[in-house]
RNA sequence: GCCCCCAUCGUCUAGGGGACCAGGACGUGGCCCUUUCAAGGCCAAGACGGGAGUUCGAAUCUCCCUGGGGGCACCA
């Protein structure tokens, strides 16, 4: 079995890409077939040279590798399209000479002409076959008059139906008389994406193709090319596609999406790498869009996947892209991760905020954030201030605590201090002890003492566990920071 | 407008004629735990779009309607 992923590079990668290269790389993996990347850069007008690079470290980040392809080759190359050009233009020709294609001399502009008179006339759009049955004498004359200037088009029939078989809906069946006679070979030499896509199929060898949705109505057309070809056609499943969260549109529609919330959610590939979720909960994530693992289990890793996955368990009807599903699994995932992977995982991460990085700092303090983090960039706002080189006390009103006064809090962090200063071993355990009995002492409840407590040595109203929290800190951090709130007040 | 696809809780889904007064998950609400915030535990609300038909029996099969989505380029 051969499949395929075959992007176009004309923008970012996006999510609902992402999960067509995952379906056809999950279908190769389970039945042991070949996953091919082929990139169709045959749009000139449309291409973008970024998107090559973000495609390549989209797919290596979730963990998608190809078989054949871009940088690593292989026996049916090459893989870039614009690479493959003779091809396409010699069966183009191939299939003007047998009959089943010819060349149109019409201009963009007599197109366009036409488009508008169909649309005021209320009548369907579409190109009026003028040139398909051209004279030699009038083919000859038109040749000369646009200096050679020709596109090429497909033959459609005329009338009669054409039946696709889809592996997820069955039979599908389309009534020829809705088809055009599409530009296979634009006049600039490059083939179209039907040609292209067809011939390259063919050529690769490709057994199955797995693709999105909004790809049905071209199956027929790309049925008659096979036929016109004299070759098999593949077997097609067409993926459900990824709707807008609010379910109105799909998703690859606009790059920019909002939820109910009005938050702007991520649908880039990179703004998911970038927005510090897991390749492993995104993978897992994509997989549950469409396709369901079985007895009730949400959450698996990929090994399991491959086990598992096969076309019978996808839902053929389209969804809304659940994002804050993705939150929730990615907090799985981080929660389930070893605090060293962790730690080395958000090293980069804070170095990227631009706080000194300090492994050993990191392990001690992700078991503390570890179950308050969603995203990996959460961990910024939960435990920046572990990191901070030269921290500043929050103002006042943010460390006298509700019930209390700048001459109470003052007092109360003096004491605290004294407290810690003078504990024989700075463990949470000991800290938590002191403090309380203090707290007793000063008639203050627990709360009021280690908000204030908080607000001073982490400079947050939220944050994790006061003691274990100073404890890493350490003793002389943690006073200093105390002693600062106090001068504040 | 024309063609095509789809239809179970707000959302992602399980379900393949009786095992379904429809199961799981996210989210939401409540309670417990608790130094904040989480996490965790327990509980709750919440769906087969409508109508015909087939059948002893329909969420499951058929048809119609409705709704949603996709496609109608010298873009893919």
């Amino acid at each position: 079995m051969r499949v395929r992923f075959a992007p176009s590079p004309t923008g970012p990668f996006h999510i609902g890409g992402a999960r067509t290269a995952l379906f056809n790389w999950l279908f190769a993996r389970h039945h042991g077939g070949k996953f091919i990347l082929r990139i169709e850069d045959t749009d000139r007008k449309r291409y973008d040279p970024d998107s090559l690079r973000l495609l390549l470290d989209g797919l290596r980040w979730l963990g998608l590798d190809w078989d054949e392809g871009p940088e690593v080759g292989g026996p049916y190359g090459p893989y870039f399209q614009s690479e493959r050009l003779h091809l396409y233009q010699y069966w183009a020709n191939w299939l003007v000479e047998q009959g089943h294609a010819y060349r149109c001399y019409c201009s963009e502009e007599r197109l366009e002409a036409l488009r508008q008179q169909q649309l005021a006339a209320k009548q369907d759009p579409g190109y009026d076959r003028h040139c398909r049955n051209l004279t030699p004498e009038e083919r000859a004359r038109l040749h000369q008059e646009t200096g050679g200037q020709f596109v090429i088009r497909f033959k459609m029939p005329l009338d009669g139906e054409t039946t696709v078989h889809d592996l997820l809906r069955g039979d599908i069946t389309f009534d020829n008389r809705q088809l055009q006679d599409l530009v296979l070979l634009k006049s600039d030499g490059y083939p179209t994406y039907h040609l292209a896509n067809v011939v390259d199929d063919h050529l690769m060898a490709i057994s199955h193709i797995l693709r999105a949705e909004e790809w049905i109505s071209t199956a027929p057309i790309h049925k008659h090319l096979y036929d016109a070809f004299g070759w098999e056609m593949p077997q097609i499943a067409h993926l459900p596609v990824i709707l807008n969260p609010s379910g109105k549109g799909k998703l690859s529609k606009r790059s920019v999406a909002f939820s109910e919330g009005g938050r702007k959610i991520p649908v880039l590939v990179h703004e998911f790498i970038e927005g510090g979720y897991l390749p492993e909960a995104v993978v897992n994530f994509l997989t549950n869009i469409g396709w369901s693992f079985g007895d009730d289990r949400e959450v698996f890793t990929v090994q399991e996947t491959i086990e598992r996955f096969d076309l019978s368990r996808v839902n053929p009807a389209g969804g809304a892209f659940p994002i804050e599903k993705l939150d929730w699994l990615n907090g799985v995932y981080i929660r389930e991760m070893a605090d060293d992977e962790l730690a080395r995982r958000l090293l980069p991460v804070f170095e990227k905020a631009g706080y000194p990085v300090d492994l050993e700092r990191m392990r001690r303090v992700v078991p503390l954030i570890k179950v308050r983090i969603k995203t990996l960039n959460d961990a910024l706002d939960m435990a920046g201030f572990f990191f901070t080189p030269s921290f500043t006390p929050p103002p006042a009103e943010e460390i006298v605590q509700k019930g209390m006064d700048a001459a109470s809090t003052k007092a109360a962090l003096q004491a605290a201090a004294d407290r810690l200063a003078g504990l024989p071993d700075f463990s949470a355990k000991a800290q938590e002890e002191a403090l309380r009995a203090l707290a007793a002492e000063l008639g203050l409840k627990t709360g009021q003492l280690f908000g204030a407590l908080r607000a001073a040595t982490t400079g947050q109203q939220v944050s994790p566990p006061l003691f274990e929290t100073m404890e890493v800190l350490g003793r002389e951090e943690a006073l200093k920071r105390i002693r600062r709130a106090i001068a504040q007040l």
